[in-house]
DNA sequence: GCACATATTGCGACATTATCGCAATTATAT
DNA sequence: ATATAATTGCGATAATGTCGCAATATGTGC
């Protein structure tokens, strides 16, 4: 089954119709291979009026076909897990470089921690910042 | 060592001074029970300039002093760890309710996580959202 | 394929949030 | 107490987000 099948079938399954200028935001944020702002996401539809873009995007976030990251100051969208493979970042809080985190055994705790509380997990959003080696290394020698 | 202290020493081993504005706004955040959004901190500090309560919150997150989080759509900013015990939250994708999580596995699996890739941890923040165990019952009794 | 009921868009106006340069002020170190 | 550098307030402006309503596109039943 296609992206764009996944995201009709989710459309429809909320009675929400399939329109020009909800798929032409979804394949924005499916070429994007970084999660974007959503003022980015506008500037990528020109065509589309603002208010349309921002309405759209609140739907999706909705609908769970996206969902929100905080990137150090600023929230950014990105297709949520079933239109993607989901993974979580860690940034260092010196240099700034931010990498992304595969670990099953994450995913697995967090499945956990959700189901104690009563919950079915559906998204889940994971950001650590922390002090990064090199940066020890560099830290350490100029104290 | 008071909250206040940990503060000063911040401010201090960065070498930024401690001003008015700046303590102002350090303590609506530390009184504050919940996150709050940028716009009422400036809000709740109305002698201060916005300009300035906009420049020290992005100080204050450059010194992880505060952390963001993501509640649904919006970003909010809430003091960081060293400052409050710190909670991850799961919100309900159905009824929007959001409850806090607090679960000692989750933390250490974090730390984990973070060593494997070469990190010291610093800040975490982890939002999680579901189906709670009520609007899973409602949903199965109406499909 | 057509017409209809309804959801969705674009438009324009507006509210809120965020950023910038610069002069006036305030904090720290001496 | 004073000098120096950091920080604030101010005013202007950009960017972001929201609202109501008329125009338009969409999915459904015929």
């Amino acid at each position: 089954m296609s992206e764009h099948d996944k995201f009709s079938t989710i459309l429809k399954h909320n009675h929400v119709s399939m329109t020009k200028p909800r798929l032409a935001i979804f394949r924005v944020l499916l070429d994007a291979k970084e999660p974007l702002k959503n003022g980015e996401i506008a500037r990528l539809t020109p065509s589309i009026d603002r208010a349309s873009v921002y309405r759209t995007l609140e739907l999706f976030a909705l609908l769970n076909i996206t969902n929100t990251v905080i990137r150090g100051w600023t929230p950014l969208t990105e297709l949520a897990g079933p239109f993607r493979a989901h993974h979580h970042h860690i940034s260092c809080t010196e240099c700034g470089t931010t990498e992304n985190i595969e670990d099953g055994t994450l995913e697995d705790v967090l499945k956990l921690v959700a189901s104690k509380k009563g919950y079915q997990l559906a998204e889940h959003s994971v950001e650590l910042t922390g002090l990064c080696s090199s940066c020890k290394e560099t830290s350490s020698r100029n104290p």
